[in-house]
DNA sequence: GCCAACGTTGGC
DNA sequence: GCCAACGTTGGC
């Protein structure tokens, strides 16, 4: 199977970054994702082995803070009709990349994430806009 | 805290 | 199925 990226969206005061590294193998659910578009990609596309931007919302800087790996694959969740999949964190950006600076990239205007009124919280990532995204932590 | 944008609900 | 009302998201 193709190697797919994708970004998922958290609230740090609910589920940070630093919340994931201190899981147990640093690997978590990600679980709480109550919207049908989102439910449909974690539960239809999201495969283990794709890797994932950890992005910080609704703080001071929303930012991608982190890079993640899909372990486990779209289950559901004790509550119906929620699914999640299983993340383990590869790496906690030094340097995170901040919604401003990546607002300012023109090849990355296409990025779900920056379209106006986006809110979905599960979003996929093509691998330029992926490789794109990495360049602005250096 | 404000507010625009979006998703969901529920009456009809 | 329509659509107004409401609740939520999330940047600023």
């Amino acid at each position: 199977m193709t190697q797919h990226y994708w970004l998922f969206k958290s609230e740090p005061n609910t589920f940070s970054i630093d919340d994931l590294a201190r899981s147990p193998n640093q690997t978590a659910p990600w679980d709480g994702v109550r919207n049908y578009q989102a439910r449909n990609t974690l539960r239809d596309n999201i495969q283990i082995g794709d890797e994932v931007f950890f992005y910080h919302s609704s703080c001071a800087v929303p930012a991608i803070v982190g890079i993640m790996e899909v372990v486990k694959a779209g289950y559901p969740e004790k509550t119906p009709p929620w699914f999640c999949v299983d993340v383990k964190l590869k790496e906690k950006l030094t340097k995170p990349i901040p919604l401003a600076l990546i607002k300012q990239n023109p090849q990355l205007a296409d990025l779900i994430l920056v379209r106006k009124g986006n809110r979905l919280s599960i979003m996929p990532i093509t691998a330029k806009q992926w490789h794109l995204l990495l360049k602005e932590t250096v």
